[in-house]
DNA sequence: CGCACCCCTTATAGAAGGGGTGCGGTGCCCTATT
């Protein structure tokens, strides 16, 4: 073991120009090395890229990186071309035929080593097939936790991979993300389909970011507030520059104007920007020619930036996934950094309507009743000639049924109807059963952003709970713990500590998140995080502990 | 779900209230026009 860690810390430092790598990069490599898919889970800047790019060196075959956003693509092959490894090429829309013609030539005479595309071209038949004969030997899915984010509906073909890596005789896999909650990285090794796994994971404890939240139950004084405090934070050389989170396009343009009219050097960013006005705020904010960003979820990945003094929301996001997420692009520079979340119990309807995705009924109905009435297996793209749905709705649609166990995924990637499996209506109806449990876990969430926004404990006890880590003592750098009114709650839980499995009468088996004296939080499979008193569980035996592997 | 906005009515001479409507986030990709 020692002599291929030697070997990888070579190559580090001889390509990459990397002279130390961290015990977790070292750690997620070896197990790659030794033949195990990997799920890390490491903070935004602690490296990585280069998790899969040393491995990839070592390993005979092209590396796939699957990646979200063009922009993220072109950063990271720029990142590699400066580099002594080999060439980097990606395949995308934004390209012209030249370009693809030179990626092609350059893969198959093996003088590019990373591929780069998003999931969409792996839909495509064309280049499914042609990738398949390049013998990749690593398949990496970067930003990993938008399997889980954006799979089950926005971005349906995040949910089509596990087939894919199938089809190109499962290589081994590395999935990289900054954050993921418990149910988040059990759907990213279900939906992938990793094998043998390894989890690396960092703590997600970042005792540098000041937790803070206002509570203001008016619209106008929260806008006041949040103008005010940005003016005042980016007056300062030293508490500037940060972002400012709002959860319209709408209030991402007035809070910038407003402010710009005070004399901020402020920009917005959103997604019906033009490209190009898109590309120029992110270059000015990392060249240090903005003191804040207003900016909606579009602004995130990618960011990197190392001295960001604070992260306001105007508005709680639909999470903490995401809000952990967005915060912790801040002080990763180790030195302090505010965060505030200006709160009103009301933007929390809001994010359950922009949450709420319906059962794909229809597109279930066609594509049951489609597979289970023709003979032989389909390739997706024959089966979408058939259906009167959008492409993106029948990817949801094969997604849930393929949930189900009603449709299964041959080895050369068609779609077929179990015989086994229930008649097309029951497998609607399961469908929409499975669709409405995601629903659940998505609302559940929703509360749990509640939960944080409103607790009158330390609000960094609350957060890492959630994230399955256990803080001992009051954090002293938060609102609560500052005012003195966060109270030392012994951790435990008695019969059910945190990270144990459970099982409940009405909402099945889940695992303890969190336990203190009080309360215990749990994640149900299927109704998402629950908080339970834990008197109640005692006194009525809501809870049976498990046993599991 | 909740807000902003418009239109209309009512009842009064400048404005208040009710009802309906539209809008709100994240990005691939492809195709048809300038």
């Amino acid at each position: 073991m020692a002599g291929r860690r030697d070997e990888l810390q070579r190559i580090a430092a001889e390509k990459f120009g990397w002279r130390q790598l961290t015990g977790e990069q070292l750690e997620a490599m070896e197990q790659v090395m030794a033949g195990h898919d990997v799920l890390a889970v490491l903070p935004t800047g602690a490296g990585k890229s280069a998790i899969y790019q040393v491995p990839a060196l070592l390993l005979d075959g092209p590396t796939l990186v699957v990646s979200p956003l063009i922009a993220l693509q072109n950063d990271q092959i720029e990142g590699i071309g400066e580099s002594r490894a080999p060439e980097a090429v990606a395949l995308n829309s934004s390209q012209r035929a030249a370009e693809r013609k030179h990626a092609w030539e350059a893969l198959r005479r093996g003088t590019a080593e990373y591929l780069f595309l998003s999931p969409e071209q792996l839909a495509s038949d064309e280049v499914l097939d042609a990738v398949a004969e390049l013998g990749v030997s690593l398949f990496v899915v970067d930003e990993a936790h938008c399997v889980s984010a954006w799979g089950h509906d926005f971005r349906p073909d995040y949910l089509r991979l596990a087939p894919v890596i199938e089809r190109l005789g499962h290589p081994r896999v590395i999935a990289l993300t900054a954050t993921a909650a418990l149910p988040v990285r059990a759907d990213i090794v279900a939906r992938l389909g990793l094998r043998d796994h390894r989890e690396v994971l960092a703590s997600f404890d970042r005792p540098n970011l000041r937790l803070g939240v206002d509570p203001l139950p008016n619209d106008d004084d929260r806008h006041q507030a949040v103008i005010t405090r940005t003016r005042a934070l980016t007056a300062d050389p030293a508490t500037r520059p940060g972002l400012v989170y709002v959860t319209s396009r709408k209030d991402a343009e007035a809070y910038t104007a407003e402010l710009a009219a005070e004399g901020v050097r402020v920009a917005a960013y959103h997604a019906g920007m033009k490209a190009a006005d898109r590309e120029r705020v992110h270059e000015e904010f990392l060249r240090g020619e903005l003191d804040a960003v207003v900016a909606t979820s579009a602004f995130g990945m990618g960011i990197d930036k190392a001295d960001l003094r604070f992260v306001l929301h105007a508005a709680a996001p639909d999470s903490l996934d995401t809000y952990y997420q967005q915060i912790g692009r801040a002080g990763r520079d180790g030195e302090p950094a505010e965060i505030t979340l200006y709160h009103r119990p009301r933007d929390l309807g809001r994010q359950k309507f922009l949450t709420a995705a319906k059962a794909p009924e229809q597109a279930l109905a066609e594509v049951a009743t489609t597979l289970s009435g023709h003979g032989a297996p389909l390739k997706p793209s024959e089966l979408g000639k058939k259906l009167n749905v959008s492409a993106a709705q029948r990817t949801r649609a094969v997604n849930l049924l393929e949930q189900t166990g009603a449709v299964a995924v041959t080895a050369d990637g068609r779609l077929e109807y179990r015989k086994s499996a229930v008649d097309p209506g029951q497998a609607v109806e399961q469908g929409v059963e499975a669709a409405e449990a995601h629903q659940r876990l998505i609302r559940s969430r929703i509360e749990m952003m509640r939960g944080y926004a409103e607790t009158t404990g330390c609000r960094r006890q609350f957060l890492l709970g959630y994230f399955g880590e256990q803080l001992e003592q009051p954090c002293g750098n938060c609102d609560t713990c500052i005012a003195g009114t966060a109270e030392a709650v012994s951790s435990g839980g008695g019969a059910f500590p945190a990270n144990s499995a459970v099982e409940h009468a009405e909402w099945g088996p889940g695992v303890v998140m969190s336990a203190d004296e009080d309360t215990l939080t749990v994640v149900f499979d299927d109704h998402g995080y629950k908080t339970l008193s834990a008197q109640a569980v005692q006194e009525n035996d809501l809870l049976t502990a498990v046993d599991r592997d």
